[in-house]
DNA sequence: CGGAATCCACGCCGATACTG
DNA sequence: CAGTATCGGCGTGGATTCCG
């Protein structure tokens, strides 16, 4: 194993009053919400498992649909997210090697519940934009 | 204006092809879903939309509340989230000076579908840990 | 083909000191 | 009280090289 941390974050962090807070997890840095948001959030695991969504894919074929991410961090993305039982990974004693991902049912799960934060944004996009302008704007006074 | 970076990436990563995908956002770094992934995402700008989801809050009452904060990242994001037409900011003209903080609507509206990713971690959170624990295991052949 | 290992640059963030 | 300014550590991720 080269990489792929058990996000061993150091340091308290914990809110000490949250009088009925909508929001139950906790503020430690290495809680749950933390672990997931963390991994929905950097640069590929989302544009990965978006790719998987529409079936099984060769290590090759994510590297060349993700346009842009290195050997190095698709395979780091990938082990990450096989870690946490989200994507699938099946090898082909062949020569040359083949490798095949996809998403497990607790990856789509994860997917779909992700879309509804997409598509929050997608309705929403202009708002901020507007928001951004505004900030700017006043800003540059 | 100090940091407040406008999230300037440089590189272009786009997918060349995403037949029939239901994640609809291209994979520009700069693209609008990834600016809300990466405010989400950072270090205390969700615990500090949570907490003001009871009300407003004064700057020296958050500093306590998110326990660990800097004052730096604290104004930092806070003014992320001000631009981001998330959180308002009301500067009261007295001696000591009072800043209050509340959140927009739109602020809630996003809050309400980050909701719904922290209830899914919620009811996953085993899952993945039995998952991590298998990896876990098999890896240390 | 599908990695693993190494090196390195950049940006995030914490600590600290200063200010209206 | 509510910031701003500066310095510096360190983690993330890119480039490159080597391997089964």
């Amino acid at each position: 194993m080269t990489e792929v941390r058990t996000s061993e974050y150091v340091g308290s962090c914990e809110v000490t009053d949250m009088p009925n807070d909508p929001f139950q997890w906790d503020a430690r840095e290495d809680c749950e919400v933390r672990q997931i948001l963390d991994r929905i959030a950097d640069k590929w695991s989302l544009l990965v498992m978006a790719l998987l969504e529409n079936g099984t894919l060769r290590f090759t074929e994510l590297l060349r649909l993700v346009d842009g991410v290195s050997q190095r961090m698709l395979t780091v993305t990938l082990r990450q997210l096989e870690r946490d039982g989200l994507v699938s990974r099946t090898v082909h004693p062949v020569v040359p090697p083949r490798v095949d991902y996809s998403l497990t049912d607790l990856g789509r799960s994860l997917n779909a519940t992700v879309l509804a934060l997409v598509t929050w944004t997608e309705s929403h996009q202009s708002d901020i934009a507007v928001a951004r302008a505004r900030y700017d704007e006043s800003a540059a006074s």
